[in-house]
RNA sequence: CGCGGGGUGGAGCAGUCCGGUAGCUCGUCGGGCUCAUAACCCGAAGGUCGCAAGUUCAAAUCUUGCCCCCGCAACCA
């Protein structure tokens, strides 16, 4: 049948303590996955990155093995999603055995082909940082960072041939100009691509803790062994997970991914590199790999070196996931950077979320209650609505697919917006009063099909709140089904008894802050 | 001259490719309503579009120069 849309997010590197800009990427996939889930298969993937020499140093200080530690951390990893509801089909760690042979065996049918070859690495080294330096870099011959000696290291190692791709990507990325996005990042790997491209060393001898580099017939010119490059072994997750190699069938329904979401730090590896791995593989690159911006505070990049890193379940906690989904989709363009302020998220919850939507669902069924005892009354035959709104679940989910998720979700609010000036301009408390049945009823109606339109269309961004939503229009299974069933005006049952449960989003005042000029 | 992005009312952004009354959200102020989470609806104030020069009947939008901010700069995920 139909290809399932496919989205991955990065593999997360272990050592590092989650924090909101993991949650971020999550969250985005986890949006595309569930809008693509109404309306067709999709399968979304997320990780964890558990070689390299980082791991094996923390895992070492902690006096365990790197297995162990990585087993360790898995399980906060995993509750971090599950705090911010989001519902991944599947969680590859590198260290499984199913990522690991199949690595492997990349690298053995590169090196057949000739892809991977055996060469020198050589360069400046300073033993303190762990870093290679060019020679331009070094002041007075010594490490810029930490001004030691540096020494002229010289190893056997294998490298994948790059540069071979060079002219193919650059011919791809001018053919297809949408592949990678936003533009800003596409221009950015364009210039490197035209300053040329060096081979890859993707393997190392100076610690052990990654996959193997398989024996093969050529290992015997020279003695690299060592293990593969982190990058090199991330990278394949993507491919890994899905049956590459494995189950043909599977594999040709998900790949290529349709999004591939990453940080914009590693555009590099994602849109160079890559690519150029897969068609070494002679598999195709991915349909669109795109780049979000970076979380700031107060204009800086948000680490724990500066101090203002958040911790996303004390977050979650306090304003609630939905409510957090809410702005990192809403408040910025999706790809550029933004900042993050306590101030902002509750203003983004107690305005658009308690005021605009909460408060819409309360009035309504408040109303609705005082005046019908909580059933819906007959359909409406005003044909107001529907024509006004038929359009707008194809026009939510194209600007979703584009991830244009700040222009979807204001799609969504007007919606919101006109069933609240729907209320203040024909007054159901007159209607009432007046005994004017049938226009109180249709009006009554088309507030609680609106309201549940909303719930669906909202449900990729905030599964729970949405689902609240749901049940209290006194609604079970279905939230989530397809668009093209659920999303027809007048779905919703004559009759169906509702109930006015808990406030959606209280209001959150955020204590005391300077007081105003 | 390493590469790339950006500087628009108090805040955050759109508009710049294809020049022609500067738009949106929040905030502020005024009014309306009373079903509702001091929420909702209507209206208003507020910007010489980083600086300078140029092209043009006309520039936020094109050209040139300058200033400022940010990301990347190859083994650091």
């Amino acid at each position: 049948m139909s290809r399932a849309f496919y989205v991955t997010t990065p593999i997360y590197y272990i050592s590092g303590n989650p924090h909101i800009g993991h949650a971020y990427t999550t969250v985005v996939a986890d949006v595309l996955a569930r809008t693509a889930r109404a309306g067709g298969p999709a399968w979304m993937l997320t990780g964890t990155d558990e070689h390299g020499q980082k791991v094996a140093n923390a895992a070492a200080e902690h006096g365990k093995s790197p297995q162990a530690w990585c087993d360790e951390l898995i399980p906060r990893w995993k509750s971090l999603f599950a705090a911010y509801h989001v519902e991944y089909d599947d969680f590859i760690r590198t260290t499984e055995p199913r990522h690991m042979t199949k690595v492997q065996r990349v690298f053995e049918r590169l090196r057949e082909r000739g892809d991977i070859y055996l060469g020198k690495y050589e360069g400046w080294y300073c033993v303190n940082d762990e870093t290679f330096w060019l020679e331009s870099k070094l002041v007075n011959g010594r490490c810029p960072t930490c001004g030691r000696e540096v020494q002229w290291i010289s190893e056997d190692d294998w490298f994948f041939r790059l540069s071979a791709y060079r002219d193919t990507l650059l011919e791809y990325f001018k053919k297809n100009p949408e592949w990678v996005r936003p533009q800003s990042v596409y221009n950015e790997m364009v210039a490197l691509l035209e300053e040329g491209l060096e081979d890859l060393s993707i393997s190392r001898t100076s610690f052990d803790w990654g996959i193997p580099v398989p024996d093969g017939p050529s290992t015997g010119s020279g003695q690299a062994s060592g293990v593969i490059y982190v990058w090199f072994d991330a990278l394949l997750n993507y491919i890994t997970a899905i049956g590459w190699s494995e189950d043909d069938e599977r594999f040709a329904q998900l790949w290529p991914a349709k999004v591939q979401l990453i940080g914009k730090e590693i555009a590099r590896f994602h849109t160079i590199i890559w690519p150029a791995i897969l068609w070494a593989l002679g598999e195709a690159a991915p349909e669109l790999v795109f780049a979000h911006g970076w979380i700031t505070v107060d204009g800086q990049k948000m680490g724990k070196s500066l101090g203002n890193a958040v911790d996303p379940f004390l977050l979650a906690e306090r304003f609630g996931a939905d409510s957090l989904r809410y702005f990192l989709l809403r408040e910025a363009p999706f790809g550029s950077d933004f900042s993050y302020s306590e101030e902002k998220i509750a203003q983004r919850h107690n305005s658009d979320l308690g005021n605009d939507l909460g408060n819409l669902l309360k009035r309504t069924l408040s109303m609705l209650q005082k005046y019908r005892d909580g059933v819906v009354p007959h359909r409406s035959d005003d044909a107001v609505f529907v024509q006004r709104f038929s359009p707008l679940p194809q026009r939510v989910r194209e600007l979703i697919f584009r991830l244009d998720f700040r222009g979807a979700l204001e799609a969504i609010w007007e919606l919101v917006t006109t069933l609240n000036r729907a209320i203040d301009e024909r007054k159901p408390w007159v209607l009432a009063k007046e005994g004017r049945d049938r226009e109180l009823d249709a009006l009554l109606y088309d507030l609680c099909e609106g309201l549940r339109w909303l719930a669906v269309l909202l449900h990729p961004f905030m599964p729970e709140r949405t689902a609240n939503m749901w049940s209290q229009l006194g609604l079970r299974a279905g939230i989530g089904d397809d668009w093209s069933r659920v999303l027809r005006w007048g779905g919703l049952e004559p009759g169906t008894q509702t109930r006015v449960a808990d406030v959606l989003f209280p209001r959150i005042e955020l204590a005391e802050s300077a007081p105003r000029q």
